[in-house]
RNA sequence: GCCCCUGUAGCUCAACGGACAGAGCACCUGCCUUCUAAGCAGUAGGUUGUGGGUUCGAAUCCCGCCAGGGGCGCCA
């Protein structure tokens, strides 16, 4: 945020180490640690140790100490830095505290909502999450690309970036043909209960059911893809029927859960096209069809490559009977998204861990055919959500705790805890809390998590409300309403009034105006990493700071140039909170 | 056999190669006639799995080993 003085100050660093001879390497500033004071800092033992291995007899740290103090005392008075101090090799500049924090606070209350976000880049970037299997069950295995892809669409968009949210549903495989033999079989006629997704995952345990119990069933179940295979209208009606019923179901979650996309694709829509593709990489001596000698389609990549040591392995890109796997689907959804849009510039697909290998695959195969925007593709991992003990769900095993039972009782949850917490909630009220903090509880956990760490979902740790969770941080949020209403109240005016910072400010609210000012490029650093945990960390840290700060400085009570300053950091810190909230897919509430 | 991920306080997790490795939970001690105690302050808790290496500096980068998880030609 202080990037202009950053420059000014760096340049008059290295015009001074030339004229000293002193071989400068490159700045990096950063934050002063152990706060209290507020500044940016950096070091010198890069440039020491340019000069030690140019064959001067130094000790490193002792050299850049030297070097500090040296830049230290001819750097002189710079605008806005109050001291500079040089320390352990470290160059400290502190701010002119006054002058920063007016700046920081008064920028926020400017931008309001948008204060955070980045220029606009002029790029589009598509975000491809959730796919769920539709068919199946939606358990809280599906929550985590659901919130996840979420909470990096909005990331990405609001660090500057035109983002486009794309769904794939599975839509057709297996396990969809599976379905509808046993639906055609034993539950013929029925129609989907008020659960939806939970009614289609009974049927489909059910197949799985009696498939195990009588393999000999498998023959019918592979007579029925054919049927598929070939278009047969009843199989094509009831396909499109059942699949309109899981949407349906998909479209309750996604909107219990505040989540919306702009475009769905289905492996459904890129059979043709892939195996159109499939064609060509045979004919193009890229792929070997192995057919005629009961094999399948596949490309054997690091042979093609030359490779010696395996890497990329071999991808079966269609099946010995010349149906589509979903390999055959990918290879052509890579191209339908750049045709839908010829401008994207990144394509980005948060899928699980354990398909790292086949998008590493897809894209090779896609890159070795020529195709340019197979480089832009990037595969965001994350690895799973397991019951306790290492239990991955299954709808298969009927291990799964049911996405619409998770939800009821987070929500219920929640309004009980915020009907005991503030009995004065009632009605509308008290349902806007619940469903805020019930589902803030649900997703922070999983934001608030590195990607690549395993989740294991309990009921006690989802239903704690407590500590390092979502709603300490909209509690945060909450007081710091609450303080700017009953100032209202008490002045009787709406508008913040204008104020400066030209008092001796307490540590707590140096460190809170410290971390907001943060925020901007932790939103980037946040989109290029593909990291929401960057901005739950941040969102804590200034809640934590927020809190320490409520604590230790009245502001309804203190005297009136003190009380406008403060009220106006509280205003910035709510909208800070609630934009940090934003990103990761969960809503600040007024009261709770 | 090959590849990927993970290993940090009793537990769950943080920490752009930088200064004293930080939070929460649990435990213990205090704090509500003052802006909502879903809060605050304090105590305690660590050879960052292990052995080397690179570096002025390593939880972080490289190599070996150990432990757990995942992936590897017709599932998605």
């Amino acid at each position: 945020m202080f990037q202009t003085e950053q420059e000014t100050i760096e340049s008059k660093i290295k015009s001074l180490c030339a004229e000293k001879g002193i071989p400068l390497a490159d700045l990096e500033w950063k934050p002063i640690p152990f706060s209290g004071e507020w500044g940016i800092s950096t070091s010198f033992f890069a440039s020491a140790a340019l000069e030690a291995r140019a064959g001067k007899k130094i000790v490193v740290p002792k050299r850049a100490q030297e070097i500090a103090e040296q830049v230290k005392d001819s750097l002189g008075a710079a605008v806005g830095i109050s001291h500079v101090e040089a320390l352990k090799g470290y160059l400290n500049l502190y701010f002119d505290t006054a002058d920063y924090a007016r700046r920081v606070v008064d920028t926020v209350l400017e931008q309001k909502d948008c204060f955070g976000s980045g220029p606009a880049t002029g790029q589009r970037v598509m975000v491809e999450f959730s796919q769920p299997n539709t068919h199946k069950a939606f358990h809280v295995g599906h929550l985590r690309s659901a919130i996840l892809g979420d909470a990096l669409a909005r990331i990405i968009e609001f660090a500057g970036y035109a983002v486009v949210r794309a769904n794939y549903p599975g839509d057709i495989g297996l396990h969809v043909i599976k379905w509808l033999w046993a639906y055609l079989k034993y539950h013929k006629g029925e129609e989907p209960e008020t659960d939806i997704t939970q009614w289609m995952g009974k049927v489909y345990a059910d197949a799985t059911r009696r498939l195990e119990e009588e393999p000999d069933l498998e023959a019918e179940v592979r007579a029925v893809y054919a049927r598929w295979d070939k278009r047969d209208p009843e199989i094509v009606t009831l396909w499109e029927k059942t699949r309109q019923w899981s949407l349906d179901g998909f479209n309750q979650m996604y909107s219990a859960l505040g989540i919306r996309f702009d475009k769905y694709y289905f492996p459904s829509g890129e059979e043709e096209a892939g195996k159109g593709i499939v064609e060509e990489l045979v004919k193009r001596g890229i792929a070997t069809d192995e057919r005629s000698q009961g094999g399948a389609v596949l490309v054997k990549i690091d042979e093609v490559l030359g490779l010696t040591k395996e890497q990329y392995r071999t991808a079966v890109i269609l099946r010995s009977d010349g149906t589509a796997l979903y390999a055959t689907e990918d290879l052509a959804l890579v191209l339908h998204k750049f045709r839908d849009y010829p401008d994207l510039s990144r394509s980005v697909y948060v899928v699980d861990v354990r398909q790292s290998l086949h998008f590493t695959q897809i894209f090779k195969i896609m890159e070795i055919a020529g195709y340019e925007q197979a480089g832009q593709c990037v595969h965001v991992a994350y690895e799973l959500v397991t019951l306790p003990g290492n239990v991955v769900m299954s709808s298969r095993e009927g291990t799964v705790v049911l996405l619409e039972d998770l939800l009821r009782e987070a929500i219920s949850r929640a309004k009980e805890e915020a009907h005991k917490k503030n009995p004065s909630l009632d009605g509308e009220q008290l349902e806007i809390v619940a469903h805020a903090v019930g589902l803030g509880a649900l997703k922070y956990p999983i934001v608030a998590r590195e990607n690549t760490k395993l989740v294991t979902f309990d009921w006690k740790a989802a239903l704690d409300f407590n500590g390092q969770a979502a709603p300490y941080i909209q509690y945060a949020h909450v007081r710091c309403n609450s303080i700017i209403k009953k100032s209202k109240v008490e002045s009787q005016k709406s508008e913040l009034q204008p104020a400066t910072f030209d008092y001796n400010l307490h540590p707590a609210e140096i460190q809170l105006i410290d971390l907001i000012s943060r925020f901007p490029s932790e939103v980037q650093r946040a989109a290029a990493e593909y990291k929401p945990l960057i901005i739950a960390s941040n969102a804590y840290d200034i809640a934590k700071a927020f809190a320490g700060f409520y604590d230790a400085c009245p502001v309804v009570q203190a005297e009136a140039q003190i009380r406008a300053a403060r009220l106006r950091l509280v205003a910035a810190t709510k909208y800070t909170l609630a934009n940090a909230l934003a990103l990761l897919g969960i809503t600040a509430p007024d009261v709770m």
